[in-house]
RNA sequence: GGCGACGUAGCCAAGUCUGGUAAGGCAAGGGUCUGCAAAACCCCCAUGCGUGGGUUCAAAUCCCACCGUCGCCUCCA
């Protein structure tokens, strides 16, 4: 079955063909760096590194790009809020962003761009489009005329003419026109200014990701991603300005995650409604949010709740309790008539037939979840370990493919471990010798301790919560 | 006001493009197992898919209208 991805240029799920055979290219819009980021920042790498990891496992080669917008506006006032220097202040956020990237396990983008570190690229795109007639200079700043695009707005399929010009933000008399937008803007005092033809100043907003998928993937990519929010005018933007240097279509497919809600609203930082990744990997592993995001589809919205939350857990504790071993003994003869490779088959093609639709995650997690029954099945009728490994083996693998580590432990300190085998030796002692009193008692008191007992015919096995 | 997305069980959610009689997870209830638990397994859980019309032998799926939620509307999530 063909992979197909919805696109959101045409609105229409479409089989997906590379511009070269066997390679994707792959541009992600990532955070402005201006603060800490939050789990919506988090869900946007997620939903693209599960997208990067599939399109790996179907035999593409991805070079796949995320930037940093390191040099923006809400840097600059929050550098002069704090009273730190702009470019400081948006390299310790990315330095930590790229450790959350690592706890939740979104695999390393093969370049990572900056703003500060692309200027003089940005520069002569700039200069490129004002000789081509595309943008016009307003006393150091840089202006891109839209009535000069042709086809602006066939992403957002707005019309210039449809919008209320200045609905939320004010209007700028030096535009010729309100959908203008500026390509690069004279500096102000105790702003970061980079000498130009126009005099010192800095890059628009969307500037930096033409020029960056165009430096680091070349004129035409396969996907650009990013999240809905950045369809207009971001996206749109992009469009605009590469397309009119290149003459080329700039991405074959758009791709657009849906936001994350909390409290009836979009997570966001101006909002203040946010819950910073940090604050999230404090009380769960990052896994959760991976099964938070995967239970869903990646373009639909996604509402943060605790149950949310609790639900994804308790799921991925399914997933990984169907790899315990076998509980038979040895000399008992299994009584297993599930055909477990089979079933493992199965899940592995429900697995591929659902993310070669659109990446339909949720789908994909069905077929692992019955995987899951069939394993304890066949565990429960005394199947061995021989027996429950290869399919083990699937699930693991299938599960791995989305980025989830089932054999993930909690961290704690194997000093206790000792201790805990000790106790639980112990305890099934006194289980022999009928002793339940004093055995429930050290179960308990275990439980509190985070350490869930379970009894077996002749031995007990524990495990941290 | 414009553009777009979404609305399926108590909760999350697939299925909608390609109409054929509702995946999966969480929770609740009943049961098996167990010294008691836990875990696992079995049963149960939407005659129903925002509302109202229409097309069709057949609609969650197509068409029209309406309601609700969310996103975006060009100095920048």
């Amino acid at each position: 079955m063909p992979l197909k991805i919805y696109n959101t240029l045409t609105r229409k799920k479409e089989e997906f063909k590379t511009l070269e055979k066997g390679k994707v290219r792959m541009y992600v819009c990532g955070p402005t760096v201006y603060d800490r980021a939050h789990v919506g920042h988090a869900m946007s790498s997620i939903v693209f590194d599960v997208m990067r990891r599939y399109l790996e496992y179907c035999g593409f080669q991805v070079r796949h790009v995320m930037n940093y917008t390191d040099v923006d506006d809400k840097v600059i006032r929050r550098a002069n809020e704090l009273g730190v220097d702009p470019l400081e202040l948006a390299e310790g956020y990315i330095e930590e962003y790229e450790q959350h990237l690592k706890d939740l396990r979104v695999l390393p983008a093969d370049k990572n761009p900056r703003v500060s570190k692309e200027i003089e690229n940005i520069i002569e795109m700039v200069a490129a489009l004002i000789d081509k007639g595309f943008a016009y200079t307003v006393e150091g700043d840089v202006y891109f005329s839209v009535a000069k695009d042709k086809d602006y707005g066939k992403l957002s399929r707005r019309k210039p003419e449809d919008m209320q010009a200045g609905f939320r933000v004010e209007l700028n008399e030096r535009k010729q026109a309100p959908e203008d937008f500026a390509l690069w803007k004279a500096g102000k005092p105790g702003e970061p200014a980079w000498d130009s033809p126009w005099g010192p100043g800095r890059p628009g907003w969307h500037i930096e990701c033409s020029v960056m998928a165009k430096r680091h993937l070349g004129d035409e990519i396969d996907i650009h991603g990013g999240g809905n929010d950045l369809i207009f005018p971001h996206h749109e933007n992009e469009i605009a300005q590469t397309e009119s240097i290149t003459g080329k279509p700039f991405a074959t497919y758009w791709a657009h995650n849906g936001m994350l809600q909390i409290g009836g609203e979009a997570m966001s930082k101006s909002v203040g409604n946010m819950v910073t990744v940090e604050e999230f990997l404090a009380e769960h592993e990052g896994d959760v949010l991976r099964m938070m995001v995967l239970n869903g589809s990646y373009s639909a919205p996604l509402t943060f709740t605790g149950e949310v939350v609790d639900q994804a857990e308790k799921a991925l504790g399914r997933l990984r309790a169907a790899l315990r071993p076998s509980r038979a003994s040895q000399d008992e003869t299994s009584g297993n008539t599930i055909d477990l490779l089979e079933r493992a088959q199965v899940a592995r093609q429900q697995f591929e037939n659902s993310m070669d639709d659109d990446f339909n995650s949720p789908g994909a997690l069905a077929g692992m979840f019955e995987l899951v029954r069939s394993i304890n099945q066949a565990r429960d009728a005394g199947a061995d370990d021989s027996e429950l490994q290869p399919a083990q083996a699937t699930l693991k693998s299938l599960a791995g493919l989305l980025g989830l580590d089932l054999e993930a432990t909690a961290q704690v300190s194997s000093d206790a471990t000792d201790f805990i085998n000790m106790l639980v030796a112990l305890r099934d002692e006194l289980r022999n010798e009928n002793l339940w009193q004093l055995a429930d008692l050290i179960r308990d008191q275990l439980s509190e301790k985070g350490v869930v007992v379970e009894d077996g015919q002749s031995s007990s096995t524990w495990r941290f919560k």
